[in-house]
DNA sequence: ATCCTTCCCTAACAAGTGTTTGGTAGGTTA
DNA sequence: TAACCTACCAAACACTTGTTAGGGAAGGAT
């Protein structure tokens, strides 16, 4: 067989998150093309050349970090869209398991909101594209029947709301820091109360 | 006196303008990091060498483009704040301000989101942590005078709602583009609406 | 004692990076 | 005509980048 032959290390699966977890960290910090394969070794205790026992490349660390933090996303969300809540309570429910993911992912998803734009271009990272039309598929689906039922308000453009709701959530990830004086829940509740009711004072 | 003797050439203020807005849109497309002057040069129908005729290297490249977008921003958030209009009324003018800063300058503004945590560790961008601390004490100082004034709601987290208001404003620009369905006021119009009184029907 | 596996190091590579230097075509001024 | 200025090109520079190849130390298995 004249396949690809793939050298034969079995580097242990342990060391590889241990590894990606730090990879995550600096990403998230320096952004992904400032950050030189060099620099994560530096924070992991190796030589740059050493990576490379794990994995073989780069861009295999993003897109292994990206994937993983997507895969759990979409085990959460797919538990909540088929629940069969309504509108109002589907959406509350995706907020709160929203900053729950941020608090476990917070590097993942600093670094998807940064660079899932360019990445996506490449075929490689088509499950962006994919994750992001099934996103909005989801929200924008559970703000139109909020609408028909009268949960939500009729009198606004649903995509402009859709972006708004999706970006005051998960720009958050920019600021928040895990162990600060709020809990996920709590930090949704607030959100989801400014975002259904307002920050102004109904008199 | 023996201090650095500048080149003595004179390039036209208009020719920079010029490339500046070019490079602003390679910027904002593929990253400051990924993009090359070579790439902008490209697009400026040159090559990279010729770029440094007009500016002197990349770095200060960015640093105009970013100086001269928040010297504007601050034109018109100072205008609307010496204008001593009441809590509510100051927000929807900042708001409605900053879209038509994105209208104005998509492109900068769209850097600045993205690279600006980045660049203000630099000394040479100080003027980013500036700006930055001038923002929050605006937009929190609104937010204080309308929770005693009684116009917001006074059982939020104010910082929270803070970043929440400067955050859905700003992130629009990553999907907004010029010459769409709605005028920067418009959606300045919804933004408000949403963010004031919430996109739930209240029954 | 030998072998094998895991994990890292040393040292280099080719390609790409921002930048510099010297030159030059074409227009304006003297 | 000569001098000059603007705006660019051509070609290289020093350096950094991601990546590879070969080797070796430690420890468990045989």
């Amino acid at each position: 067989m004249p396949t690809k032959k793939k050298p034969q290390v079995t580097p242990s699966p342990e060391r590889r998150r241990e590894l990606l977890a730090t990879a995550a960290e600096v990403f998230a910090a320096q952004g992904y093309n400032a950050t030189t394969v060099r620099r994560i070794a530096d924070a992991a205790g190796m030589l740059a050349g050493s990576l490379y026992y794990h994995f073989d490349s780069k861009e295999s660390m993003i897109d292994e970090i990206l994937s993983t933090f997507l895969t759990e996303l979409w085990e959460g969300y797919d538990a909540v869209l088929a629940a069969g809540l309504a509108p109002r309570q589907t959406i509350e429910a995706l907020v709160t398991e929203s900053f729950r993911e941020i608090d476990r992912h917070r590097a993942a998803v600093a670094i998807y909101q940064k660079e899932s734009r360019q990445l996506a271009a490449q075929p490689r990272f088509q499950y962006l594209v994919d994750s992001q039309q099934k996103f909005e598929k989801a929200w924008l689906g559970t703000l139109e029947r909020g609408v028909a039922d009268h949960s939500f308000r009729a009198d606004l453009d649903i995509r402009l709301t859709y972006r708004f709701v999706r970006d005051t959530v998960w720009v958050a990830a920019s600021w928040y820091r895990p162990g600060g004086l709020h809990s996920p829940e709590e930090i949704a509740r607030q959100y989801l109360s400014m975002v259904l009711d307002g920050i102004a004072l109904d008199s």
